[in-house]
Parts: structure tokens; sequence; C-alpha cells
DNA sequence: ACCTGAACACCGTTCAAGT
DNA sequence: ACCTGAACACCGTTCAAGT
């Protein structure tokens, strides 16, 4: 059977999901391909590269259509729509984080995210601003809220007295993203309305 | 001569800083303090709390007073000296970036931005947030910023026809990243401003 | 065109043993 | 207390040679 891009890309979100980042080794996905190392290096230059494809598998869902029409409304449905697409895989935010040295930046998404803050009443240029202000909101916040989870998984098998059991954390982290969200939406309705007057 | 903990932080921040975070290991810092590798192994459990520690001394002038007393001033002045930190040694950002689960957390600066946010009048509960917010954008503006830089600093000797050679990106990064400050600030006035209301 | 075999030049970490 | 010597179990990448 012939090994092809689109299976190196799927076997290694598969080792990302299953066993996280730091067991994403070009010589563990190779094993679980049953192929040589040497292999997966006619497929892609090196490392970096196949990150880079398995980020925008993680991210592909970015361009699929909105429902919202109002800019603010598009922005948080983009928004959501990336941290849903970040914590869809284990370590799905540290790997986008780490590998999108400008892979945001040629995205879909932020270009819509641009859009929308013109349409707001910005000018391209600070449009495009505020689009990578949001942006490192997203991935940091995002970024972390995973760490933490992961922390809490394991730890809560050591921890004493883990209280009843029902998956904290998830309930409350939304409603934190949601008010970094608000406080990025309310600076742009700030900057625009103070130049109104 | 008997090795000290600073001894060691002092050789890996000169390393970071001139040859960058991928030739930071340990072995090669070893080299550098004419020790064995194993050595390293007394003064600290881990590469990790070796990078914490590095973190911590970069983000040492945190500390140190700040003029402002004014909350917007306030938050602003922070701001930059945290982005002042992370851009005063060669991929400064993006170590601090990578080893702050929860480094930034206990830090004081952070401590800071939040009594600052509470003095603008927000709850304590919102201005931790507010706080983190501030913080995951400035990393991510950073990181980024201090990336460019670099592949700048490079790209300039291949690239054909350098105009002039008068350090570009720098005037407008301050710019750049001022604005993502000022949407910032405007959004925690808005928030204040409509519940005034 | 696509992959194997085998090597090169590294890593972080551990640990008995030395002083 | 502090460090050496030497090993363990890995890495990413290259490249002649095979099919």
């Amino acid at each position: 059977m012939q090994l092809h891009r689109a299976d190196v890309v799927d076997g290694a979100v598969a080792i990302l999901d299953q066993y996280g980042l730091a067991d994403l080794t070009m010589r563990r996905l190779a094993g679980s391909l049953q192929v040589q190392p040497g292999a997966l290096y006619w497929h892609f230059p090196n490392k970096q590269a196949l990150l880079g494809a398995v980020a925008d598998n993680i991210l592909s869902p970015m361009d699929e259509p909105i429902e919202s029409t109002e800019w603010s409304g598009e922005i948080t449905e983009l928004a959501h729509r990336l941290r849903d697409c970040l914590l869809a895989y284990r370590d799905g935010a540290e790997l986008v984080s780490a590998t999108y040295a400008s892979r945001l930046t040629t995205s879909k998404g932020r270009e819509r995210l641009v859009s929308a803050a013109i349409r707001a009443g910005m000018p391209r240029h600070e449009a495009d601003l505020a689009a990578y202000t949001l942006l490192y909101y997203v991935l940091g916040q995002t970024v972390d809220e995973q760490s933490r989870m992961q922390m809490d998984s394991v730890g809560a098998l050591t921890d004493d007295a883990s209280p009843l059991h029902e998956d904290p954390g998830t309930p409350d982290a939304t409603a934190r993203f949601d008010f970094g969200l608000q406080l990025f939406v309310g600076g742009v309705r700030h900057l625009l309305g103070t130049r109104a007057r």
C-alpha cells in the first residue's frame, strides 16, 4: 500500500490527539505508519512543514460559512470557532501557536475578521491590527485553558477528594473567554465611538 | 571554582542572547561552563526549571516602581515594560511564552495590572480576567514581533536591494503595539462606561 | 516514484563513583 | 556537598541503494 501525504497528516493528528505534542515525533509517526523514518522525508521536507500541514488540518473548519451578518456577531462567532478548533484535539492550541509563524496571517479566518472590522467602520490598516490583537488573545487564552485542562485531568487522579467528579473548568472557561472577547469588541466600539463625536 | 545557581542562569542567558533558544541545550550550557552535563542536575531538577529561572531573570525589571498613578497610564507603562523585557534578549519572548505555564500568574507585574483595573472601577473577578487578556496580547504580539525581527535580520543579507539599511520594522512596531494596547484600554473604558449609565 | 537501511550528529536525564 | 564518567533511551535528518 502506497503512503500518501494525507495519510501522514492523518497519522500525525491521531498521535497528537491520543498522546500529545511531545510524543508526536517523526520516528514514532513512522512507526505507526509502518514505515522507516526516512520515508516521511519524501512527503515533507522537514518536521516543521509536517506540523504546518497538521495545523492547517486542525484549522480547516475556519473556512465554513458564518451565520451572523452584523460585524460584532461575526467577530464573536469567528473567535469562538477558532477556540473550538484549537480545543478539538489534544494540544491543538499549543501546536497551532507554536507553528503559526504567519500561518494565521494567510488564513481565511483572519481575512474575515479584518473585513468585519472594516464593516464596523475601521480603516483597513487599523482593522488589520485589530484582527491580530484578537488572534493573539484567542491563542493565548486557549493555550492556557487547554494546558490547565490537562493539568487537571492528571491532577484529578493524584488529587485527594476530587469533589463529585463533575468536569470542572469547562463551564466557566467559556465565560472567561467571552469576557476577553467582549473587552475586545468594546474596545473597537469605544475607538469608533470617540471618533464619531 | 564552585559553580553556583546564579552562574548557571547567567550562562544560560548568555547562550540565549548570542545563539538563540534552539541552541540553549543542557549539554551546550554545560560545555560553556566547563562542566559535565550531569553537573547541571545538581543545581536544577530539569531543563524546564532552568528555563523558568531564566524567564524570571528576564522579567525581573517588572518589579521596579512605576511612574504613573492613573490607572490607564499604569497599565500602559506596565505593558510597555513587559514588552521591553521580552525584547531585551534574543528569543526572550518565545522563552517566556513557552515557559510561563503560570509563571506570569504569580508575577508581581500581573498583580499590579489587576490592581490598576480595580482602581479603574472593575470588580476583582473581572480585573483578573482583564489582566490575563492584556498579558496574552502582549506576549503574542511580542513573540510575533521578535520572530519577524529575526527573519528580517537573516533575510536582509539574502535579500537584494536592502534599502538604505535603516533598521526597518522597529519604528512602527511600537505604534502597532500601542494600537492593541489602546484597544484594550478602550475596552475597559467602554465596559465601565456602559455600566455607569 | 517511493521507500529501506544505516548512519550522523545530536538531545535530556540518571546514577554510581569519586573528591 | 558538588561533580565526573559513562551510560540509557531517545531525537531530526541525510542519503546511497534498492524496487
